[in-house]
RNA sequence: GGCCCCUUAGCUCAAUUGGCAGAGCAAUUGACUCUUAAUCAAUAGGUUGAUGGUUCGAUUCCAUCAGGGGUCACCA
């Protein structure tokens, strides 16, 4: 370990006193890897030996074959690895002493001309090689690569350089936010930026992270949801919204949960829940066109195709399909306790009437959703920022969608009624009373706001995450974000 | 936070019942001008996560701690 750092360094000094520089400033690559493959991969030795075709490209030395005045190196640019062949022939006397002094991990550029080997592999036969970057530490070894989970969290760039997945999970994120922002840009949405630290956290059902403002002197929040001000912008007559940025919740981490995570959330007025449905089916089919081959999502060990239109199911409905219960038992409370206890002997029942029903949809319904599937119609006591639903006051006009058993989605028709929404606060001010320290404070800023009235509106949050997820077919959210919270190390 | 599992060389992993801690890759030295998990020869590399205990003797058994993983709870 020290020895390695010591003999690298000293190899740098080595290539100093032969007059190279040790961090040069630039490097002009023509091409990156992908392209050179992509350009002369079907053609065959003979013609590229005539050809004879001149790059310049550069990546970090991921294997070193040397046969004396012969040799082979594999560079990885991040995307792609290429071969490089350095005979003592045909570089500079200078550039072969370099080559001597290299070791896996470092980085260099190379000039030279594309070829294919006996074998047939496309090759970069160099006649100028170029220092770039030294590494001082050896990498994870090539063949099993690196499997130590808590080393790739905390240093992902090794990750990045010998797990060729990893890197592809992120780039694939990235289409992924890309292909969503397209959608929402082509329906005429602006997208905006609203507060990460709030006064009064709110718009979502979970404990906030406390941070302090010196100046002011006042104690602030990392957001939990961005819904309140996105709703302010309805009121101003932003007809359509969306921001995609990172919510704070200060709960517990699981292989579907990160502290921080990102969500889109967007909005548009006249519109309603069922309008929402729907402009989530075409944006999964958005983005399976964009992502996926053939409309199936491959996740861990199943197969769940994209084919809208996606079942709805009523929320009391699944819950009582999956626990035998009535649904007019459901919506008693005395035989809701009974039945808990029942199911969860000697545990403490739930402090409120809603946390009952979160208990038993979790414990009955959540993990058997895995085609995709909308439940809707979630109740009035665990959706104070709904609309009250036109069929049954009891039930909001709010719905989820799961797919693989994750939740994915939370959308609404928007409480418009500021007098109803003040009175859905005060019963959450009640809930956390008894004790449900999620439950959601009153904002009257936010009421104000409704006080000057917001036409009806739709809106909805998708967890970017666990749709990245899906995807890649990554089964912990650890994998899709690039650090995730770990314990800090010393 | 509860319970279970893991931590041995830079990396991936061994080590019989408690009896001198090993291999492959990486590294070092040497040979080799089409190799590709290059090959061949030699060398070096360890406070077995930490601390304490049991024992003649601990990588192995026990306790505590640290970090990680899994699971349940919390959690959308």
């Amino acid at each position: 370990m020290e020895e390695q750092f010591a003999v690298r360094l000293e190899k740098l000094k080595k290539l100093q006193q032969l007059g190279v520089a040790p961090y040069p400033y630039r490097f002009e690559v023509t091409r990156r890897f992908a392209e050179i493959i992509a350009l002369y991969r079907e053609q065959d030795a003979e013609a590229l030996k005539q050809a004879a075709a001149a790059v310049r490209c550069a990546g970090r030395i991921l294997a070193i074959r040397s046969m004396g005045k012969s040799v082979f190196m594999h560079l990885f640019d991040g995307e792609e690895k290429l071969q490089v062949y350095v005979r003592k022939d045909e570089v500079s006397e200078l550039d072969f002493a370099v080559n001597d002094l290299l070791d896996i991990g470092d980085i260099i550029g190379v000039q030279g001309t594309i070829f294919k080997t006996r074998t047939g592999e496309l090759s970069v036969l160099v006649k100028e090689l170029t220092f770039l970057a030294k590494s001082f530490h050896p990498l994870p070894e090539k063949w099993h690569g690196l499997q130590d989970k808590e080393v790739r969290f905390r240093q992902r760039y090794l990750d990045m350089i010998v797990n060729p997945g990893a890197m592809e999970v992120f780039r694939k994120r990235s289409r992924l936010i890309q292909a969503v922002r397209r959608f929402f840009h082509e329906r005429g949405y602006v997208e905006v930026e609203t507060p990460m630290m709030h006064p009064i956290p709110g718009g979502a059902s979970a404990r906030p992270f406390v941070t302090h403002h010196n100046a002011l002197d006042i104690d602030l929040f990392l957001r939990v949801a961005p819904e309140l001000y996105l709703k302010r912008l309805l009121v101003g007559g932003m007809e359509k919204v969306f921001e995609i940025n990172r919510n704070f919740r200060n709960e517990g981490i699981s292989l579907m949960h990160n502290p921080e995570f990102t969500m889109i959330e967007f909005y548009e007025l006249y519109r309603d829940f069922g309008d929402y449905m729907e402009l989530s089916e075409q944006l999964l089919l958005a983005l399976s066109a964009e992502l996926l081959p053939d409309a199936i999502l491959r996740w861990q060990d199943k197969e769940i195709p994209l084919a809208p239109p996606f079942p709805r199911l009523k929320y009391m409905d699944a819950i009582s399909e999956k626990s035998g219960l009535p649904v007019e038992q459901l919506w008693d409370e005395t035989a809701l306790q009974a039945h808990i206890r029942g199911l969860f002997p000697g545990e403490p029942l739930p402090p409120t009437f809603g946390k009952m029903l979160e208990l038993l949809f979790d414990h009955y319904v959540e993990k058997s959703l895995v085609a995709p599937t909308f439940v809707t119609y979630f109740p009035k006591a665990i959706s104070p920022l709904s609309k009250v639903s036109r069929l049954d006051e009891r039930e909001t006009e709010r719905f989820e969608l799961y797919i693989a058993g994750m939740e994915i989605a939370n959308g609404f028709s928007e409480l418009n009624d500021p007098l109803e929404q003040r009175r859905r606060f005060e019963a959450q001010v009640q809930d956390r009373e008894k004790g449900d320290d999620e439950a959601q404070r009153i904002d009257n800023g936010f009421l104000q706001a409704l006080e000057h009235g917001m036409a009806p509106a739709a809106g909805e949050g998708i967890g970017i995450d666990r749709l990245v997820m899906l995807f890649t077919g990554a089964a912990s959210i650890k994998d899709v974000i690039l650090f995730p919270l770990l314990r800090p190390r010393e």
